[in-house]
DNA sequence: AGTATGTAGTTGATCGTTCAACGAGATAGA
DNA sequence: TCTATCTCGTTGAACGATCAACTACATACT
């Protein structure tokens, strides 16, 4: 006789937790995005970006990179440097040693941006996030979302 | 003097959190909405509404409660509703006891659909997430997300 | 009753994301 | 060298979310 894998049902509590985070990740997000585009006209995809390209050495990453660094499709990433380069936050230079590079560099305008922006954002996670959480709790949350990384994302970030 | 209230910075530590939950959260959903869109053409969003409908009573709750429950604005929310009905998954029904009231209603059809996508969507939260969970870990997210929500939602879910 | 204010839900424009298709340069094999 | 095949990055169309404006009904006040 066959066995077929049944689908292994949530209990009360994982679906409580489970929605716990859907709600939270929504209300969350929205709220840090919100903040930071009242603030500073800008999103979040937008700020983790400029936070990569903040850190890399030159100020600058190529496309394909920083896609994977913050998860996000190559054509998003295309479309969206193309924004910020219309604003003067970054722009886009051609990669020596491969033709078909091309890599984003934050300004000196984007930097002062990210600058303002970050205070706003850390702000943000701290009173929305962090404040109210245990440490402990804080701790066992990275190291679920890691390991959701690893197995999903290649080992990656 | 003037004390201006400096921002408190997060510690590395803190910082490795939380970009392995943005991280994580991305690649999470992303997995999950592509799950469920590839073998049942439902995205994420859309999921969870039915799922709230397919719980009330009558399988019919009213836009703004829906709205609310899944936390998305209200415009959001007739938008995906219009969406299902077109596919025949849901039904506007007027609202008994108040004229400006619409509610939506969870079709046999949508029931059928939702019964499928339940499948996949719990094996989907099992696998990227629950199955190489700590627990305990598990449990402490759920307290994190429920204080998110607790302290940016007004106290629902 | 009549007026003001608030809430429910919708609409259409705009903006950001996804998707499929593409051009161009790199890489590997005959 | 020639020709696959792969990766890089872009493009434009389609789709979904956001936003401001709006209609209609409800509620409260006078």
């Amino acid at each position: 006789m066959e066995t077929t894998t049944a689908t292994p049902w949530l209990s009360a509590e994982q679906q409580r937790v489970w929605r716990a985070f859907l709600g939270g990740t929504t209300v969350l997000m929205d709220r840090l995005d919100r903040d930071l585009r009242a603030a500073h006209g800008l999103s979040m995809p937008e700020y983790e970006i400029l936070v990569r390209l903040s850190e890399a050495p030159g100020r600058s990453i190529r496309m394909a990179e920083l896609a994977d660094a913050v998860a996000h499709s190559r054509s998003r990433v295309t479309h969206t440097i193309a924004r910020l380069e219309r604003e003067n936050i970054v722009l886009r230079g051609q990669c020596s040693e491969d033709g078909r590079g091309v890599s984003a560099v934050l300004t000196d305008h984007g930097f002062s941006v990210l600058e303002a922006a970050a205070h706003t954002h850390v702000q943000g996670v701290h009173d929305y996030l962090i404040e109210n959480a245990d440490p402990a709790d804080f701790e066992a949350m990275g190291r679920i979302m890691q390991g959701v990384i690893e197995s999903l994302h290649g080992r990656k970030f």
